[in-house]
RNA sequence: GCGAGAGUGGCGGAAUUGGCAGACGCACUAGACUUAGGAUCUAGCGGGUAUCCCGUGGGGGUUCGAGUCCCCCCUCUCGCACCA
């Protein structure tokens, strides 16, 4: 055995090994219990980044770990391979899509297998394949047999100089990435999925994932908003209709002193039609929606308005109150219209203030008086109900309900819940993605595409010149089609799907990857589901898991699977971050560009400035910050980059990335070889195991003993309890370290060569899930013919925990003051006369009378004196 | 503004339930071995006016005992943000 650690030949050893044996390989067995563990698919972008070794890493050590537990572990890998970055290489580099996508791919399935990531890559799918898609576009039809896709019109981003849909990503500071020309708003005929239609289950279901981190619970339960209120409707003077207004307070009816409506409102303009307001109105609506999108909601903008020059009725005052469009009002929330209580409401305070229209208070605070004409702000808490006519004098909690029930008796509106959550647009203007199986047929209009023409195949032959409409639309033989009812003259759907769609179902499809009479083969979906763990970024906290929870619950209703959530418990991965420099003049530097020194201060090379030595942020090319992991692995290998990320933080914390802590873990692993390497034959011909049954060991054997068994205990709870595999780490490095101390002399006694022995191998054991092929090659060296991936995690034994004496804290009033040994089996009273008998306690307490004695079992004594 | 989370040595981070604050690692210091050391090994390493005292963002409280529980405040991070 070399003295020294190599980690390449190692390394390639193992994993050649391991894909000789197909030692991942997950086979159905309904006899063990099986556990689903997966780490979110990856984007092909070309390389793998340290943020996939982490998540990946992470996962590693759950997948071997569970396996070595007895497990039937599925732990799958994938390709997330739609998407934008794709059909912008083709624009920017004439690289077609599909040919970018697949060298990315087999790029990264290389790098991923030089980490010995224990995945079954039998299982491995992409999800720009035909075999995968044509079942984004089934369940797209299932979808839309059930009303659950269907289409409306709704605005894109729209770059007038190309002439192109702008996906979010591609506008940069409002403009189009490409020239820069401001992004217009342009509305479109589009699908999408309804969502909303589940809002309630997505929303109540989030109480049965207490595997989940709290914080993306919260996440999602904001993003889908409920709010309980009521729709109240304000009858139009002097015309037909009413204005249906949503509101959470109702108690405050009486205080409505007009109407706000969104410039988008149906009626917006309608209702200002021949009064001599309309001029006024209509360059209102047109100055309003013209504005930036993104930037309307911005940091508080002014309110602003415009009177329409209509009126309606407060149904509950009967008084005539004037109907404003106001660009504060959203179409797409509550119903586009609201009532406007100025006391009660900051934003309809500050529109009032600024229009001059009248304020009254209808809801007083517990403590003192409110006055309309001295109200510096909106009071918005509840309080009592005053001027409110039959409600005067309830509690607005109360009245709110009152109120609702009053509404719907008299007929002036309901009790209603309305959700933040919108629907699902999935149409995307692009080439690289699912294509929506649809025909437009002159005579028959929508169709359907029949499920035996699927899939609907992307035609290879197409423009890519980030210019014009759609790719898809550029290519004849795919638009023209024959209506598959009446077989007229059609054509096609030319948008595809939002990738998000793809990455929806995809846990469903590694269960049964090559299924062809469905996406999924239920009874195999039924064996694995749910996924146990799921690990990936915070980032993916909404959407992704959001979507994934719908389809999943949308694909139960279909009969497809039972259950109803598709994730058990979920790790959110912190990021990768490392320190930043900057120059103030010339911007992110390189480590290796700056001039100076540590102890003199960096400078810019190029200016000779004092470099701002930065902020940690998360690694990302702008900042040149990152480090690729291929230039970590070529250096220390896999198992060093593999034990760093997972020794520096928690796996839900930031990471932050230290040459020298990757040093550190080099040089642990460097330390245990050279410990089994130097004590090899000693070890390997020793005979017997870490129990040692049946002689009596010396106190150094059996404390090494117990040392060896607390550490099986705490590694197994560190990583079956917490994933807190940075403690887990350091506990098998203080087991090496008190190993390393002791070996010499403990060889020496009877059965020390038997505990060092087993020692070293608890040592190898505990670690093989961080680092399998430096574990798996001394557990080799050892002696062991058996690979570990087939062996048993260790166990540990009670009894070997013992101890013979037991070290108890003394306080003394609440401070450590000495320390004193006695038998393991001592009782209170003996303890607490030792205590009270040590010399150093003696000195503390003097002659002071001792009130109390607080006794913690096995652990520590308080003697409690007068001070 | 609303919601969630976090503040512990020079740094990353430990401290399952209220019970020895700073495990483990990094950096640093001294020494050993060396032609050499950015290898390896040994020892030290929160601060101070050092047999003792202080110390987990600040201030109060509960308790025999508080990093941990309660109240108030400060700072930072993340998410949402005109949602009626």
């Amino acid at each position: 055995m070399n003295e020294r650690y190599q980690a390449p030949a190692i390394e390639e050893k193992w994993q050649r090994r391991w894909e000789a044996d197909a030692s991942f390989r997950a086979v159905e067995d309904p006899k063990r219990p099986k556990y689903y563990l997966l780490e979110m698919f990856p984007y092909p972008s070309g390389r793998i980044h340290m943020g996939h070794v982490r998540n990946y890493s992470i996962g590693d050590v759950v997948a071997r770990y569970k396996k070595m537990r007895g497990y039937n572990v599925l732990h799958p890998m994938g390709w997330d391979a739609f998407g934008l970055p794709a059909e912008n290489a083709a624009i920017e580099r004439g690289i077609h899509p599909e040919s970018w996508t697949r060298e990315n791919i087999a790029y990264m399935k290389a790098q991923l297998k030089r980490m010995g990531l224990a995945y079954d890559w039998t299982r491995e799918l992409a999800t720009c394949e035909p075999e995968y898609y044509r079942w984004n576009q089934w369940i797209f039809l299932k979808l839309y047999e059930r009303g659950l896709a269907y289409k409306k019109s709704s605005s894109v981003n729209w770059c007038p100089s190309c002439e192109t849909v702008l996906a979010n990503e591609q506008v940069v500071d409002g403009g189009c990435w490409r020239c820069e020309t401001p992004v217009l708003q342009k509305e479109l005929e589009q699908w999408f999925f309804r969502i909303t239609s589940y809002a309630e289950e997505l929303l109540a279901d989030l109480e049965r994932l207490t595997g989940w981190p709290e914080k993306v619970v919260t996440m999602q339960r904001n993003w889908i908003g409920r709010s309980v209120g009521a729709e109240i409707l304000f009858p139009l003077v002097g015309r037909e209709g009413a204005l249906r207004v949503f509101t959470t307070r109702a108690d405050t009816v009486f205080g409505a002193t007009f109407v706000s409506l969104a410039v988008e409102h149906p009626l917006a303009l309608e209702i200002a039609r021949g009064t001599p307001q309309e001029q006024a109105v209509r360059e209102f609506i047109e100055r309003t929606r013209k504005a930036n999108p993104l930037r309307r909601g911005e940091d508080e903008a002014e309110k602003e308005g415009v009177f329409t020059g209509a009126w309606c009725t407060n149904p509950f005052t009967a008084e005539r109150i004037p109907v404003y469009l106001a660009n504060f009002v959203l179409m797409e929330y509550g119903t586009g219209a609201v009532m406007a209580v100025p006391a009660h409401d900051q934003r309809d305070f500050e529109f009032a203030r600024k229009y001059g229209l009248p304020i009254r208070v209808v809801v007083q605070p517990q403590d003192g008086t409110l006055e309309a004409s001295t109200l510096a702000a909106a009071y918005v808490e509840d309080g009592t109900m005053v001027d409110s006519g039959v409600f005067t004098g309830l509690p607005s909690a109360l009245g709110r309900d009152k109120i609702a029930a009053f509404l719907e008796e008299k007929g002036w509106g309901k009790a209603a819940v309305r959700y933040r959550l919108r629907d699902w647009g999935i149409s995307r203007q692009r080439y690289w993605g699912t294509p929506i199986p649809i025909v437009y047929c002159d005579g028959c209009g929508i169709v359907p595409v029949p499920e035996r023409d699927l899939p609907v195949t992307l035609p290879r032959d197409v423009p890519f010149t980030g210019k014009g409409g759609s790719p898809l639309a550029e290519n004849e033989s795919f638009v023209k089609v024959a209506c598959p009812k009446c077989g007229g003259k059609a054509r096609r759907e030319t948008d595809t799907m939002d990738t998000f769609v793809d990455s929806s179902w995809y846990f469903l499809r590694f269960t049964s990857p090559a299924s062809d009479a469905a996406p999924f083969a239920p009874e195999k979906a039924r064996y694995w589901m749910p996924v146990d763990q799921y690990i990936g970024g915070i980032e993916h906290a909404v959407l992704h898991l959001l979507y994934a929870r719908f389809f999943t619950k949308a694909l139960r209703d279909l009969g497809l699977i039972e259950a109803g959530e598709p994730f058990a418990n979920l790790l959110t991965q912190g990021m990768v971050c490392k320190e930043t420099y900057r120059c103030a003049e010339h911007g992110w530097l390189l480590p290796a560009e700056l001039d100076g020194s540590e102890r003199e201060g960096w400078r810019c090379p190029e200016c000779g400035r004092a470099v701002v030595r930065g902020r940690v942020e998360k690694m990302s090319k702008s900042k040149k910050n990152i480090v690729d992991p291929e230039d970590l692995i070529a250096a220390y290998g896999a198992d060093t980059a593999r034990l760093f990320t997972l020794f520096a933080a928690p796996p839900e914390k930031d990471l932050e990335w230290s040459d020298q802590g990757v040093e550190g873990a080099y040089r642990f692993l460097s330390r245990l070889w050279r410990f089994v390497a130097q004590n090899q034959e000693a070890l390997v011909s020793a005979t017997g195991d870490i129990v040692l049954e049946g002689q009596p060991l010396p106190e150094e054997l059996r404390a090494l003993r117990r040392q060896i068994h607390r550490t099986i205990k705490r590694v197994t709870n560190d990583i079956e309890e917490r994933f807190h595999f940075n403690t887990a780490i350091a506990a098998v490095m203080e087991l090496l370290n008190a190993l390393s101390s002791s070996a010499a002399a403990a060889m020496k006694m009877p059965g020390g060569r038997a505990l060092v022995k087993g020692g070293a191998e608890t040592i190898v054991q505990l670690l093989y899930p961080f680092v399998p092929h430096i574990a798996s090659e001394l557990w080799e060296c050892l002696g062991h013919a058996e690979g570990l991936e087939a062996a048993s995690w260790p166990t540990y034994l009670s009894r070997a925990l013992e101890e013979a004496e037991l070290n108890i804290v003394v306080q003394v009033n609440g401070k450590v003051r000495s320390r004193i040994s006695v038998p393991a089996d001592a009782g209170a009273e003996l303890i607490e006369n030792e205590a009270l008998s040590d010399p150093r306690v003696r000195g503390f307490i003097r002659s002071r009378p001792v009130r109390r004695v607080v006794q913690v079992p096995r652990r520590l004594v308080n003697i409690v004196v007068e001070e």
